[in-house]
DNA sequence: GCTTTAAAAAGTAAATT
DNA sequence: AATTTACTTTAAAAAGC
């Protein structure tokens, strides 16, 4: 009966160990993403869902607590990029995604796909550009994005190409790679969806 | 108009088969011409056949999948040449071996672009899986027939998981209705 | 879960030229 | 900057780790 209890506690203790390390996961990669601690909450909150529901056998603790911290940005309306999760996190990007997936699903959480436009403030921060520039980026995201532009097309290189063409216009110009870099996707995608959305706007340059 | 489902190809049809007779798999990738069997990798021997083209997984069991073949009947094609290899080779296989259907995977075409932000809610955020980040194509599973669905904002999709010719025929009517219930089919 | 096989869709990426 | 190659997703079977 002592061995049972012992059992018990032993197991009690790994569990409460291992949330423990979860939520400290969690933690630190929120602050190296910078995000507001409203999002750690949330992303807890996801955490402790995926747990009670036990969607963490045959996963990885960290790969979780990243999903769920991806998740959390989404909720919240300021998202992270794979790409910028996975430079926090120890789990690479297509374990990230695979196993955001499978927590959204069982867990119900509806998630919307992501709004290019939720990028433009952040991007455009770093690369120092004005209001003007970035209402005119969400002018092209929402206008060409009505007219079904957006379909199938990462957020990010579509937001990174609306913040190119919008600094064009508003004579703020920023390089190709300049925004590329900060959106982490190629130059050549950047020029892709420029090519596509200054069409669709039936803008002249 | 042409119809959707009159734009139905098939790309690929996987099915499993067994000669009834275990095989040494070390000696008959000696004796089979372009046959690959790597054990440490993988327990099967691969083995392709030209016309009609298609690769067969080969195992010590005896038992045999097939795949890449555009239709049912380049899969029995196929399998009928590797059966007649095995005899050729001393290796007795039964008579007409029962070949099953496991997976086939079609493509089509719904003739108008397609809005999936709009599709995704519209359909239900509840069986759909649509990650542009990750990858293009929307992911719909669905009940009957029971097929998984990937469509693209040019109104290309696939259909695959359907055993059946006919589950893409109704997929591609079902996914139509449904689409246009919505109101977002051109 | 993973390993291997094949095929389509469209987006993204990296290596060559 | 154009080409080529390659990887992302879906389904399914096989034997074994």
């Amino acid at each position: 009966r002592l061995r049972k209890w012992q059992e018990r506690i032993r197991t009690k203790d790994a569990g409460e160990r291992n949330l423990q390390f979860a939520l400290s996961e969690i933690d630190r990669m929120a602050s190296a993403l910078g995000v507001p601690r409203s999002v750690r909450e949330v992303a807890s909150v996801i955490y402790r869902r995926a747990l009670n529901e036990d969607l963490i056998r045959g996963r990885s603790i960290e790969g979780v607590s990243t999903a769920a911290l991806y998740a959390a940005c989404r909720k919240e309306g300021i998202p992270r990029s794979l790409e910028e999760i996975s430079d926090v996190s120890r789990v690479d990007r297509k374990e990230i995604g695979r196993t955001y997936r499978y927590i959204s699903q069982e867990l119900g959480l509806e998630m919307r796909p992501v709004d290019p436009q939720k990028y433009v403030p952040r991007f455009s921060s770093e690369l120092g550009l004005s209001e003007e520039v970035q209402s005119k980026a969400n002018e092209i995201i929402e206008t060409t994005a009505e007219q079904g532009l957006l379909s199938g097309k990462s957020p990010t290189g579509y937001a990174a190409a609306a913040i190119y063409a919008a600094s064009l216009l508003c004579n703020e110009k920023k390089t190709q790679r300049e925004v590329a870099d900060v959106a982490q996707v190629t130059e050549v995608t950047i020029r892709n969806r420029y090519q596509e959305q200054i069409e669709a706007m039936g803008i002249h340059a | 108009m042409t119809n959707p489902a009159d734009s139905i190809e098939i790309q690929n049809v996987v099915a499993s088969t067994g000669i009834g007779q275990e095989l040494d798999l070390e000696a008959l990738a000696e004796d089979l011409p372009g046959a690959d069997f790597n054990p440490d990798n993988f327990p099967g021997l691969v083995y392709r056949t030209q016309e009609p083209k298609a690769a067969a997984l080969i195992f010590r069991s005896g038992k045999i999948v097939c795949t890449g073949a555009k239709s049912i009947d380049d899969v029995h094609e196929a399998l009928g040449i590797i059966f007649e290899k095995l005899r050729g080779l001393q290796i007795p296989v039964e008579e007409d071996p029962d070949i099953t259907v496991q997976n086939i995977v079609s493509s089509a075409d719904l003739g108008h672009n397609l809005n999936l932000n709009a599709l995704a809610i519209g359909l239900g955020l509840e069986d759909v899986e649509y990650e542009p980040e990750q990858f293009p194509g929307l992911v719909y599973r669905m009940d009957e027939p029971e097929v998984v669905i990937l469509l693209f904002g040019s109104g290309k999709i696939v259909i695959t998981g359907g055993k059946r010719t006919d589950d893409a025929e109704g997929a591609v009517e079902e996914i139509v209705e449904r689409i246009e219930g919505l109101g977002l089919l051109g």
